[in-house]
DNA sequence: GTTGCATAGTAACAAATGTTACATAGCAAA
DNA sequence: TTTGCTATGTAACATTTGTTACTATGCAAC
C-alpha cells in the first residue's frame, strides 16, 4: 500500500502525512461498476483515489438521473469533504468506472490533517476548486449544448477516461448518463455513425475520429 | 464598518480575526447591477458579503449566459477563493442584485488566515460546500425541470432574494438569465397570469400566489 | 438448429422549445 | 400631441427532443 501511495500522492504530502495517511487509512481495491455511495447515505469517510475512475451521478426523486463527471488518480470526493459539515447525507451516487483502487480516510483524521498539514490543506481547497470546475462544465454542458453535442462530448470523456478508443456501453445507459432516453441516442449515435465518425457494435461503439 | 462586520460575521469568527479583516479588508458599498466581477478578469481580493446580494452569472464565449445562483449576507465567493490557486481568471460574473455592502479580503491575507485561524477555515470549507450545493440545484433545474417549472423556480427565488412580491425584471432579462428566448418567456408568463398566479405589468411582475 | 432475451433500428407522431415577423402598448422627451 | 423607443403580445412556423410501437439483430442457453 505503501508504494501506490507515494506513486499518486509522493509529491503532494510530506512523509508525516504520507505516514498518518497509511496508518489511518483503509485500502479498498473495487471491480468496475461497484457502488461505493448511495444518494441518502450517511458518510464515515473520504476516499483518495490511487488508481482506476468514478462515476459520480445525481439522480433525483423521481429515478431521473444525470452524470455529473468522473473522477481520477490523485482525486478525491468533494462531495463527501462537504459532508464533513452539516449534513453528511450524500446527494449523489459513486460507482466505479473502472477496476479502482482508493484508500479510505475516516472524517476525523481530514478534520485533524486540516489544521496540522499545509499540504492537506491546499490538496482540500485544490480538490473544492476541481470539482467546481467540473461542475461549471457540466452545467455549461447541459445548458449550452445541444443533445449532439453533448453525446459527442460523453463519448470523447468517455474514451479518454477508459483509455480506450472503443466504449463499452449500450445506448440505454448511454440515455441515463445524459438523461434522456435510448431512442435519441440511437438516433444520433447512427448519425454519427453515417458520418464515419464511430462504428456501432452490439454492446460497444469503437471511435474512428471525433 | 466594524460594527456591520460584527452583525454579519460575530458569531462565525474570533475577535482577533475580525481584527484583522478590519484592519486589512476594504469595505465596499455598491448600487444595484454593478458588476463586480467580469469574466477573465483577474482576481485580486475576495468579498465578504454584509448586506444585499450577489447574482453570479456563467457566460461562455458566444454570448450565451445563465444564471447560476445569488449570493447573500454571510456569503463569499467561491470562484474567487479557488482562483488563489492555479487559474487567477475569473470562470464568472458577478453583479450585485441589490445595493450590497461587503468587505474586500486581499487573497493573500486569505491564505495566511486559513493556517492561523480554525474558524476562517470552516467558514472557508462551508463555502465551498454551499456553492457545491448551489451548483448541484442549478443543475438538478436546468437538467431535470421543464422550462415553465424553472421559471417558476426563478420568481419564487429572485422573490425571497429581494424579499418583495414584484420583480422588477423585463422578460428579456429573465430570458437571458434562464438562457431561452424572451418570446418563450413572455408565453409561459402569459399562461401563469391566465392561471391568476402573478399579474404582469410594464418593467414588472407582480407575484399574487405561486 | 430453435428459443428467449437483451440490444439496436426506425417510423410516426407528440410535445417542448426556439425563431421570425409583426402588431400593440406604455412611457417619456420634444 | 406627436415622436420614438422599449417592452410586451401573439401567430405561424421550424427544430429539437421525447414517446410509442414495432421490427430486426446478435448472442447464449437449451
Amino acid at each position: 500500500m505503501i508504494q501506490d501511495l507515494k506513486n499518486s500522492y509522493g509529491s503532494l504530502f510530506e512523509d508525516a502525512l504520507l505516514e498518518e495517511i497509511n496508518q489511518f487509512g483503509t485500502y479498498k481495491d473495487v471491480p468496475e461498476g461497484y457502488k461505493l455511495i448511495e444518494i441518502g447515505q450517511y458518510i464515515k469517510s473520504m476516499p483518495l483515489l490511487i488508481s482506476g475512475a468514478i462515476k459520480i451521478m445525481r439522480d433525483d426523486d423521481d429515478g431521473d438521473e444525470l452524470l455529473l463527471y468522473f473522477l481520477e488518480s490523485g482525486d478525491t470526493c468533494a462531495m463527501t469533504l462537504t459532508c464533513c459539515l452539516g449534513t453528511t447525507k450524500s446527494e449523489i451516487r459513486a460507482i466505479s468506472e473502472l477496476p479502482t483502487k482508493l484508500i479510505m480516510i475516516p472524517i476525523e483524521k481530514m478534520e485533524e490533517w486540516t489544521g496540522k498539514y499545509k499540504s492537506w490543506r491546499n490538496f482540500v481547497f485544490e480538490s473544492y476548486h476541481n470539482r467546481l470546475m467540473e461542475m461549471l462544465e457540466t452545467i455549461d454542458s447541459i445548458a449550452f449544448l445541444k443533445m449532439d453535442e453533448r453525446l459527442l462530448k460523453y463519448l470523447r470523456d468517455k474514451s479518454k477516461i477508459t483509455n480506450d478508443d472503443t466504449i463499452y456501453s449500450t445506448h440505454q445507459e448511454i440515455a441515463y448518463e445524459l438523461h434522456t432516453s435510448r431512442v435519441v441516442i440511437s438516433r444520433l449515435l447512427k448519425k454519427l455513425e453515417n458520418q464515419e465518425k464511430i462504428k456501432l457494435n452490439r454492446n460497444n461503439i469503437k471511435i474512428i475520429s471525433l
